[in-house]
DNA sequence: ACAAGAAATGAATAATGATTCACTGCTTAT
DNA sequence: ATAAGCAGTGAATCATTATTCATTTCTTGT
């Protein structure tokens, strides 16, 4: 037994297992899953095609793993906007406006995210990452409703509308453009995340604002 | 020239063609348009593979045109049910629940209509329809502003949101069943659209319900 | 330096179905 | 009945990429 994994060998691949996730991130930042190509991401980062498969068990598999590591950021930024001072509502509309604001500045992930049509195994991960967000905004419905400020009602369907609500306004501005289209460049984004903000919170509170 | 192109021909043509119509139709309201084979259709349909191509250019082309006629269904019984008496409010209401209810008696086909991952010219029809859908809420929410049932709002902002809250609530339960997860079945279908219809009108008169 | 084993390589393979097209067989007008 | 021309056929082809695996290169302990 002459050869023996040593630690130097071990950061060596763990490197390019990370390597192999920021090309993958790049490249579906870039034009979404489906024209990430393995060959693509193997020459990015300087490794070939058949290395992928030393550190991920297929496509789907790395796929898996952006998705849920860059969605993770998204949800634990909404939380953290949940986590702060103020009453449930303001908390609330913060991570709303988290939310919005955030997939408006990375706009080509966002849709990869939220709207790209998806092979099976992501659509699942897809819809795993949406009950998160809706269980965050319910928590915090609850809370509201406990406060007193905000009406009762039934929690879960209203995140689940919140989440449809907010995903869907956002569609429209997120989808890459094709001939022709809106950019992103042409609205108002500010005006934009006040809208969807306004909808969802008077549908919330059930006051006009 | 022997010969000509006769009525008979024509209709039998048709016949052929509406058939094959008839049979994607039957195949997507079955499991959507990733599984809908060209084979299993012709075979459905009584016709050879190629026949199929002598009706419609592609697959891509022959789905379009189910999705446009099933979706063009969906958004006529919406607009009619946006058309009948009472103030704005009321009518929107019961396009809303026109809606949901028959999505939740068709699952399949309104998930594939609405939520199953489809190729980029299917996804653009989509969009397509998810705007016509919107412009018929837009079209009401100003209506019942001018009545003055609804308080003065971004029209096109709210109606956006509706699609989207309708939507959202209802993938879940459209989805199709992965293992160990809750069937439509299971769900009380009355309870669940009367609760998507009080966020949404909630959100758009800024009234509890 | 060497042998043993692990990691990396990337050209070749595999798998999947849509699409084609050379051929067969109808329909029609004469 | 015949010939011209169109419709129908379906096995073979094509196209696309993910995935494999025999080979090469590198690392380690002696």
């Amino acid at each position: 037994m002459a050869y023996r994994e040593t630690e130097k060998m071990r950061q060596r691949k763990a490197q390019a297992r990370q390597r192999i996730i920021d090309c993958t991130y790049e490249c579906v930042a870039n034009g979404g899953f489906r024209s990430a190509r393995i060959t693509r991401i193997a020459g990015l980062a300087g490794v070939a095609t058949g290395t992928i498969y030393r550190h991920f068990e297929s496509r789907e598999d790395l796929f898996a793993e952006i998705f849920r590591t860059a969605t993770q950021r998204e949800v634990d930024k909404v939380a953290e906007a949940l986590d702060t001072n103020g009453d449930a509502a303001v908390r609330l509309e913060a991570a709303l406006r988290q939310f919005a604001e955030r997939a408006l500045r990375g706009p080509m992930m966002a849709w990869a995210l939220i709207a790209e049509p998806v092979d099976p195994k992501l659509e699942e991960e897809r819809l795993v990452y949406r009950r998160a967000y809706a269980q965050l905004f319910e928590k915090a419905i609850r809370n509201g409703i406990n406060e007193g400020c905000i009406p009762d009602q039934d929690a879960r369907q209203s995140s689940t509308s919140l989440v449809g609500a907010i995903a869907e306004s956002l569609v429209g501005p997120l989808s890459p453009t094709l001939a022709g289209q809106i950019t992103i460049a042409d609205i108002d984004k500010n005006k934009l995340v006040d809208s969807i903000i306004r909808f969802c919170m008077q549908g919330l509170t059930g006051t006009r604002r």
